[in-house]
DNA sequence: CCTGTTCTAAAACAGTGTCACGATAAAGTT
DNA sequence: AACTTTATCGTGACACTGTTTTAGAACAGG
């Protein structure tokens, strides 16, 4: 009887796209409902159809933020040389953030007014360091890292590699250090905080 | 001839005042131009003719949040044991911030249309570490760390604690773990990371 | 009292997220 | 073939935002 659905699952995944180019393109103040709507050639209506207003596409942003960064992450090969493989998911999660600030700042920063990711959605989100967890682990188990439990140790290492990617980001590091050095010496002696021996 | 100032210094401060209530309170979705009028008892147009708008006061904000922090750091005295002075400013740090988030987020989370704070704002604000990097400094000078510009280490453990404050605030980290645990932790880690010997 | 100058509060403007309503288009029914 | 039914969708209204313009109010000097 009805007349045929627009709002279907494939104007879902575009309007996701367009809102994903214009949040990486011009940041977060772009998005606007009705750019996004008539960006991608449809009413503000489908956003509230799909996503149930601003704040639901702004929960789909995230999520979708998530897995793409843990993307960088997985893309890193376990070696042999555990803490070696600690340090190069460092370098792939400082490149990550920076290779797109905006969504990283959806992922840890912005709030918008009907939106504030709760504890459950970073739960879902906690496989993105599961690469990072299980390097600790597997330097653990070999001796390398004081006996703690793995997951309050990558918890530590991964604080220090926001908070610095944070700051850098803020333009807030003092100026006269270059952040990609600060960065370095921050995991190796954070690292170091937790060998053993 | 013309008519008495009403938008003077004392309107400046009072509205300030009133601005850094409104974000305390209930966040910075409550602080809008009007609704920051009416409560000072005064037009939007004071706010334009004292701040020149609304980046204007954020600004302001952001300047008197960086003051009060630093008032909370500069109360931990220096003793003879400048790691225990680290430990106790780390812990400073993360009161002063658990007790105003909001005010911590404008200092570095919070961005609004038309405010971003430069790099000349964080660079006036840098006084506000400057208990920690004397921390450091004494530290480094009786030999309890490696020799290594201050400044660098100092920035290295600013980034743990606010990486760890900015995740604890925003939900971010895993359940099951305390977040004063680990924030103890981390900074005992990042201690022992530059730790000499 | 009137003029002139300065300042202020209120109203206008463009933009936002959100939602109710009426138009629309296909299918089922006579 | 004409009509009703019914789910669906775009338009427009609403309340709000920050910003700018405008018109009036308040005082000093002539």
């Amino acid at each position: 009887m009805p007349r045929p659905k627009l709002h279907d699952e494939a104007l879902r995944v575009r309007l996701l796209g367009v809102a994903g180019a214009l949040l990486t393109s011009e940041g977060p103040d772009a998005l606007s409902l009705r750019r996004l709507a008539t960006t991608a050639g449809t009413s503000t209506s489908a956003v509230y159809a799909l996503f149930g207003g601003k704040p639901g596409i702004l929960r789909a942003l995230f999520a979708e933020a998530f897995t793409r960064f843990a993307g960088h992450l997985h893309a890193v090969p376990a070696s042999e040389d555990p803490l070696g493989d600690i340090l190069a998911l460092a370098r792939a999660y400082r490149a990550g953030a920076l290779a797109d600030p905006h969504r990283y700042a959806v992922m840890f920063a912005l709030t918008v007014p009907g939106f504030a990711p709760t504890a459950q959605d970073y739960a879902h989100a906690e496989v993105t360091l599961a690469p990072l967890v299980d390097g600790v682990r597997r330097a653990a188990a070999a001796g390398r890292l004081r006996p703690a439990p793995p997951r309050l140790i990558a918890t530590v290492l991964w604080a220090a590699m926001h908070g610095l990617v944070s700051l850098e980001l803020r333009g807030a590091l003092p100026a006269g250090i270059p952040p990609g050095e600060v960065y370095e010496a921050a995991i190796r002696a954070g690292l170091d905080g937790w060998r053993a021996g």
